[in-house]
This record gives C-alpha cells, sequence and structure tokens, in this order.
DNA sequence: ACGTTATAGTTACATATGAAACCACTTGCA
DNA sequence: TGCAAGTGGTTTCATATGTAACTATAACGT
C-alpha cells in the first residue's frame, strides 16, 4: 500500500539501493579507521588484518591467515612480506612440512597491536553510539542473517 | 552484565568486529551483482553507477555525476571515457560554459539499463529475501541513522 | 580590459589488486 | 621406490585506483 510500484527497468535510485548503501557506509567506516593506522604505522588495511588474526591465533600458516581473513593468498603473502621486513610478524618454517611457515607477533608487532586494537575498537563504538540498544541488537541480527550464506 | 568485557587492547575479533562483517558483507554483495553484468556487458561498478544517475538525471555534468556517485572526479572521467567510447553514453558540450559536458544515455545505453537494472533489483531482492519485514523495516532506519554523517 | 583565482575535466605517475604461472615440497599410489 | 597430482607460498603481469599536476575555460575584483 505505502510502497511505490517502479517497474523492474526504471532508473535505480542508487541511494535506496541496498548494495550502494552498504558499499558507501562500509567503506567510509573502514577508510576512516585505516587512515588512523595508516598515518601511524604505515599499516595498510589488509596488513592490519592479517596482525590481527596473528594476535588471536599464533602459529597460522600464511593459508590459514588468508581463510581467517577472507583475504586471497596473494594478497597475504604481499602483507606477510611487508610484516615481516617492518619487524612486526615473526616466520619460521614449519617442522616437517617445509611448504609451511608458522607465523606470529614479534614484541614490536605486539606493541603495534596494543595501539591499533584499541583504536579499532573506539571506532567500532563511536559507530554503535548513533545506535539505540534496540537498534545495536537487531543490526546484530540482521547482518547474521545476511551473512548467513552470502560468503560464497 | 552479559557483555563480556575484553581489555580494550585484547585481540581483535574480526568475525565480530562491525566495520569488518561491514566490509565483507557488502563487498560479497556488490561483488556478486557485479560479476553478473560485468560477464554480460563488460561493464564495471563505476561505470553501472554513473550510467545509473545518467538514467534518472538526463544532461549532468563530470562533476555532478561525481556527486551523485560519490565516486571522485577522476574515477568518472575514465568510466566515462569507456562509456562514451562504448556508445552508451552521450556527451556534448554545456552551452554558455564550454568546460562542461552534458551527459546522457544512448539508445543503446537505455537498452543495457534495461537489463541491467532488473538485475541489480533482483539481487537487492534475494538479499532483502532473508530478512522479514521487522528486520528490514530496522535496517533501513539502522543504515539511515549510521550514514546520517559518516559521508565525511 | 586584465590579471588573479576558481572550476571542469584529463593526463601522468605511482601504488594496489587479482589471475595465472611458477617453484618447492608432500602426498598418494602403482 | 618413483612419479603423477596436490598444496603452500611467491612472482609476474595486466588492470584498477588514488593523488597530484596540468589544460582549458570562466568568474571575480580592480
Amino acid at each position: 500500500m505505502p510502497e511505490e510500484h517502479h517497474p523492474d527497468h526504471a532508473p535505480l535510485e542508487l541511494e535506496r539501493f541496498l548494495p550502494y548503501r552498504l558499499s558507501i557506509l562500509s567503506n567510509a567506516v573502514s577508510q576512516a579507521i585505516a587512515d588512523d593506522y595508516q598515518r601511524r604505522f604505515d599499516l595498510s588495511m589488509t596488513e592490519w588484518r592479517v596482525m590481527a588474526v596473528l594476535a588471536r591465533f599464533d602459529g597460522l600458516s600464511a593459508r590459514e591467515v588468508a581463510e581467517r581473513t577472507l583475504m586471497d593468498k596473494v594478497a597475504v603473502s604481499r602483507a606477510l612480506a611487508k610484516l615481516v621486513e617492518a619487524g612486526w610478524v615473526t616466520r619460521a618454517t614449519h617442522d616437517g612440512d617445509k611448504r609451511r611457515s608458522v607465523l606470529g607477533l614479534s614484541e614490536a608487532g605486539w606493541a603495534v597491536h596494543e595501539v591499533v586494537a584499541p583504536m579499532a575498537r573506539q571506532h567500532e563504538r563511536n559507530l554503535l553510539a548513533r545506535l539505540d540498544e534496540e537498534e545495536r541488537t537487531w543490526l546484530v541480527r540482521i547482518l547474521d542473517k545476511l551473512q548467513a550464506m552470502e560468503p560464497k
């Protein structure tokens, strides 16, 4: 009743088109955070994601990092090259499988993490602060449902 | 009370971190749509967005297209070069201001639009079909609030 | 009028990203 | 064993994207 019925081929109104809105919002949010730690540490978003999973799961291989970050293995390989070079990530070879690497944060890497993780959390809090408790609950629920199958 | 309190510097759980979740979801959704029309028309996402706004607003200048798509002017310039070349967009010079271009969809451009717009709408419907009516209402409301200031 | 400043759009360059080819090592199986 | 097929990871190449510089035109102030 209240819905207008556009014919299916009518021009899209981008600003109401859900995929577009998600994209704009997501980019704005991620970019705001990334700007922050890029300025301080010359750390790209992909690099930070790698560090974040290594903080949680020590000793992963590159492939496992790729799985957990949903990045492809080339991106991970490149991020690792930079992170190892910077001295933030340690890389050893797996005993018994010389192909595999065994990765972890170095002391210096943990130090970076100690700064960036709270930064990221703060951004998330600022974002969520725009919503009330009820909205936050729905948001999580909605994201769960939307993501239920989407990731491939 | 129900919330676990992680110290602020504890390792981030990416899969629960809102900006990350938004990014993953948004990329999955946009990519699924883009794959679709890229295969059929060799049309990039930025190019499609330009066509979508020209379908709604005929005669815009490149700068106005950039404003409406939230893309930067270089991206728009490149997209337009391709679209004009492909014969989907017409470009004339503004009377009385030779800097400005006057853009619009050509016949062929409209034909592409007639195929792609319904495609995009269908993807959106599929996505929203995972939610019930109440959730859809909240989602729109939440997006409105989150976007209220975020875009710069 | 005339120079300064601003604007529309393109070009150039440097960096990021993705796909495929590649190398080294392991595994499975004859 | 030994060799075909698979896996972890890196390199290469082609394309995409962002920033800054540049060109042409217009607007403004004197």
